[in-house]
RNA sequence: GGAAGAGUAUCGAAGUGGUCAUAACGAGCCGCACUCGAAAUGCGGUUGUCCUCCGGGGCACGUGGGUUCGAAUCCCACCUCUUCCGCCA
């Protein structure tokens, strides 16, 4: 959520960088309904005011045995009258509040003014995709042929974009996570969450999933429940309306969390194999950090995912992405693209993000400035470190060899009981 | 799922229709005094938020409604927690 004060303070800039975003957006409206706001807020207080004078003065005139008629008939007029005003108030909030939930963050004062994601300029490179002197298969044939995959029954289960990981690839999938996790912890200082996969309707407006991209998510609707598109979501809201304490920042949280997704509106795109499903796996890693230094934070969470693929040996690209691109929340927008043979170009493996204090304003979470003692807004990040089903796909398809076999990675043998090659 | 009870500051907790919500009382924490130092003791401080003509003013006792001139207090609904029963991995 914006800051309605930044907002008037700064409503032509702020309208600015919001029209380097693809959607329009009327700044102008939720200002005059702000000044609207305020003036009605003013008009009641006064009156409230008034109201508690006499609830004091009449105590003492009921003491003093007076006759209260008047006063009640007076008090009961102005009641009525501070009912009507703060519903009308209440209406005016709820239109701001509304208008301002489905508007997008400013995307950074420096970011790459663009239209979608051919505009994005590539940050840098590692590695260098290998040459094959074989036809290379894609990773849904390298996993059915190894039978490590299997599609038609996951469909057989549930339905399309489901799938299933069998033998030597449930054991794969459940290496990555681990070796994912060990590393976030054990080398760049994360604490790992497992929290629950199940969300409410305010951690999931929180984090800017909803009210506008309901339709993207699976919904419970006896509970209200949604099931988490992204660890994000309750790894985000953990502090939702909780002060936190100045020198306790950056808070560094990862974890591994299934994620769930329609995936609406993506219809007849990457139809088959791990890349776009319902239901994928994802470490994820969120950081809740002091505004000073939140750009730095996005950097290292940035490197922290880039180091997996390293240790991989996937080549990889890393973008920025313009702000014609950049997701809802989203100020500024790293995404880190795996090498994918079958592909021929990089894929989105992870996207890391500064989302500023869009978040901590809607979910609430602030800390206390030492300095002046008062509460400030966090910024919280969060990155994918990595996409499991689109690192077990890359990694198929980059250490695929001749004979249909995949060799393991040094870094992943001890998660794989030793396993080298995973073979027929 | 059933029954009972409870939600007030950092914690424990008082307040059961008004002049007791910067919230009694106790503890913690911070500062000062006393002391060679510490303990003990004494004094002071210790919520958030919104509006502002910067003088002030409003709101918040789990949440949302209702009754009333006036609600922490009475009524209704919901949420959470505790205990017991049932069920269950």
């Amino acid at each position: 959520m914006l800051d309605i004060k930044y907002i008037r303070e700064h409503l032509e800039e702020a309208q600015q960088r919001l029209d380097t975003r693809n959607e329009e957006y009327d700044l102008k409206k939720v200002v005059d309904l702000d000044a609207q706001r305020r003036k009605m807020l003013t008009e009641t207080e006064a009156m409230k005011q008034k109201q508690n004078q006499a609830s004091k003065k009449i105590p003492q005139m009921k003491k003093a045995g007076e006759d209260c008629t008047e006063i009640f008939a007076e008090m009961k007029t102005l009641s009525d009258q501070i009912k009507e005003m703060d519903e009308a108030i209440r209406t005016v909030e709820g239109e701001i509040k509304n208008t301002l939930l489905y508007i997008p963050n400013l995307p950074h004062a420096d970011a790459v003014v663009g239209k979608d994601d051919t505009d994005n300029p590539e940050v840098r490179r590692y590695g260098e995709p290998r040459t094959f002197d074989f036809p290379v298969k894609p990773h849904w044939d390298l996993g059915t042929d190894l039978d490590i995959l299997d599609f038609e029954r996951a469909v057989k289960i549930t339905g399309a974009r489901f799938s299933m990981f069998k033998g030597m690839g449930a054991r794969l999938q459940r290496a990555l996570i681990d070796f994912m996790l060990r590393m976030h912890v054990k080398d760049h200082g994360y604490t790992e969450l497992s929290p629950p996969f199940m969300i409410n309707r305010a951690s999931m407006q929180g984090t800017g999933q909803l009210p506008k991209f309901a339709e993207d998510a699976f919904i419970m609707e006896k509970d209200d429940f949604y099931l988490a598109p992204t660890a994000e979501v309750p790894v985000t809201n953990i502090y939702r309306d909780e002060i936190l304490e100045e020198e306790s920042l950056p808070l560094c949280y990862t974890a591994y969390t299934p994620c769930f997704r329609r995936e609406a509106g993506s219809a007849g795109r990457d139809t088959r194999g791990l890349i776009r499903n319902h239901q994928f796996d994802k470490v994820e890693m969120v950081k809740f950090a002091h505004p000073d230094t939140s750009y730095d934070e996005l950097e290292s969470l940035t490197a922290n995912a880039e180091a997996i693929l390293q240790a991989l040996e996937i080549p990889y690209r890393v973008v920025e992405l313009c702000t014609g691109d950049l997701g809802f929340s989203a100020a500024k927008t790293y995404d880190i693209e795996g090498w994918m043979p079958s592909y021929d170009r990089y894929v989105e493996i992870s996207s890391c993000s500064n989302f500023e204090d869009y978040q901590a304003r809607r979910t609430n979470i602030r800390f206390r400035d030492q300095e002046t003692k008062k509460t400030r807004f966090v910024h919280t990040l969060n990155g994918s470190g990595l996409a499991v089903g689109r690192t077990f796909a890359a990694l198929l398809e980059n250490y695929q060899n001749a004979d249909g076999s995949v060799t393991i990675p040094q870094v992943l043998r001890h998660a794989m009981w030793n396993l080298e090659r995973i073979e027929k």
